[in-house]
DNA sequence: CGCATACTTGAAATGTTTCAAATCGGGTGG
DNA sequence: CCACCCGATTTGAAACATTTCAAGTATGCG
């Protein structure tokens, strides 16, 4: 891999929610990024412990999730490429939950020390890292609205539609059409339902029609109609206008 | 009011979570603040706004939420005197969500402009505002965590948990017990259940005498026992120890 | 080919919602 | 000071979405 190039998601990531210029740019793409093949089903961090270094997602998908008793698990989030999933550690000592590897995950460790540094040189990156625990924040928000509001059609609607959007963002949607490693217990761990019940209400919508899910990959076959489906509004992005589209 | 009395909570708040130099603690009272009486239930901060100020919760609760369909309303999150409920507007230019009033609450608002100059002159204090939405965040996680595993009676414990510890760190609270400006109508759509279900769980709690609610005062019997039965965990808070408890 | 994991199905049990009506409580005006 | 009123709380009974448990089928991998 040419320098650099680890950074290449960071960068679109972060673009597709802050502009950036280019001695912001360079100096990103010349950050220390030590990278990791983590096999699936593996933590990254534990919950309770405390690090030196935020991960950065390169490859495949990792999730943030907490342990209850008798082994109930709750997914607080999905990470997809790009995402810098404990940013969080720049300023929080220890972790109070853990984050792990969905699928094989390839990824980047970017020392705290660098960040700090890369911030004190370029005081305009801590809006754009700011912005991005802000809208991790923001995305908390809209879960906590699915939880409460929204029954079990809905959530796994409002989900697929989000993943979209991120996904495309960064360059990673083909058509309607994305890659979702993701298995229905763990669905159902992220929505809060049983995979049972998710396994009826993914039927329910193959029947109308509204997506394809089959192989590991997700096909929203009319995305209007989805969106009304989940009562989706995708403000809470907060992703910059594309001109392309 | 004496200038920097206004400022006296959020002070408290932020000591509560991070240290603050000498110079940064008078900054901080120096900043402008202009005060502001809103009556309850009326709006601080529309969504889809676009702000120029933060808020301070400097009297009386706070709360931000979501409108959905058919009138439905999702509670985010609950603010008290000290909290910042819209720090995230500094770097989000549009709210995604709603800041409203919850009982009578004296608001102080601060020009983002103000903010943004104290970062420059103290970018330590990065530190503090950056680690206040972070763990403004963990409190969005862990209400995740409520909505999608734990059941009525564990979520309502766990909240009057978490709202114990809170106000205790900005002195609010007096022993075991508090004031709770907040209907039962409200703790069901902060909690996603219908208030009949908050009612009965409501007996049930106080049955098990675990707690007292009455006339907007909630006394927590047994806190041990409430911990145990909420399953609570307090790291999330990411309170400083404190030296007198 | 065989094993493990993921997915699917059915039926009964459950927690929670819905709807509708009754009661409580605090503030206001007569 | 009482009567009234409104919002908040409480109650009951039926309906519902979702869970639980248990078994069966498909799928991918060594």
């Amino acid at each position: 891999m040419t320098p650099g190039h680890n950074a290449i998601l960071l960068l679109r990531r972060l673009e597709s929610i802050a502009s950036l210029a280019d001695e912001e740019r360079r100096a990103l793409e010349n950050l220390p990024i030590s990278a990791k093949v983590i096999p699936p089903h593996q933590d990254i961090v534990r919950g309770k412990e405390r690090t030196s270094h935020c991960c950065l997602v390169l490859e495949g998908w990792a999730y943030r999730y907490k342990m209850l008793h008798e082994g109930r698990r709750q997914i607080l989030s999905l990470h997809i490429p790009g995402d810098a999933p404990d940013l969080h550690s720049l300023y929080l000592d220890e972790m109070d939950h853990a984050l792990g590897a969905l699928s094989r995950v390839t990824v980047g460790f970017i020392p705290h020390e660098a960040i700090h540094n890369l911030i004190r040189r370029f005081p305009n990156l801590v809006a754009a890292l700011w912005r991005e625990t802000l809208i991790d924040a923001a995305i908390f928000c809209e879960r906590i609205t699915s939880l409460g509001q929204r029954d079990a059609s809905k959530r796994l609607a409002h989900l697929f539609c989000e993943l979209y959007l991120r996904l495309r963002a960064v360059g990673l949607a083909d058509g309607h059409s994305y890659a979702l490693p993701v298995t229905q217990l763990d669905l159902s761990d992220a929505l809060g339902m049983t995979n049972v019940h998710v396994n009826r209400v993914l039927q329910e919508l193959r029947r109308r029609e509204l997506i394809t899910l089959r192989g590991g990959r997700l096909t929203i076959n009319h995305w209007p109609e989805l969106v009304e489906v989940a009562e989706f509004d995708a403000g809470y992005l907060h992703l910059r206008p594309r001109a392309d589209l």
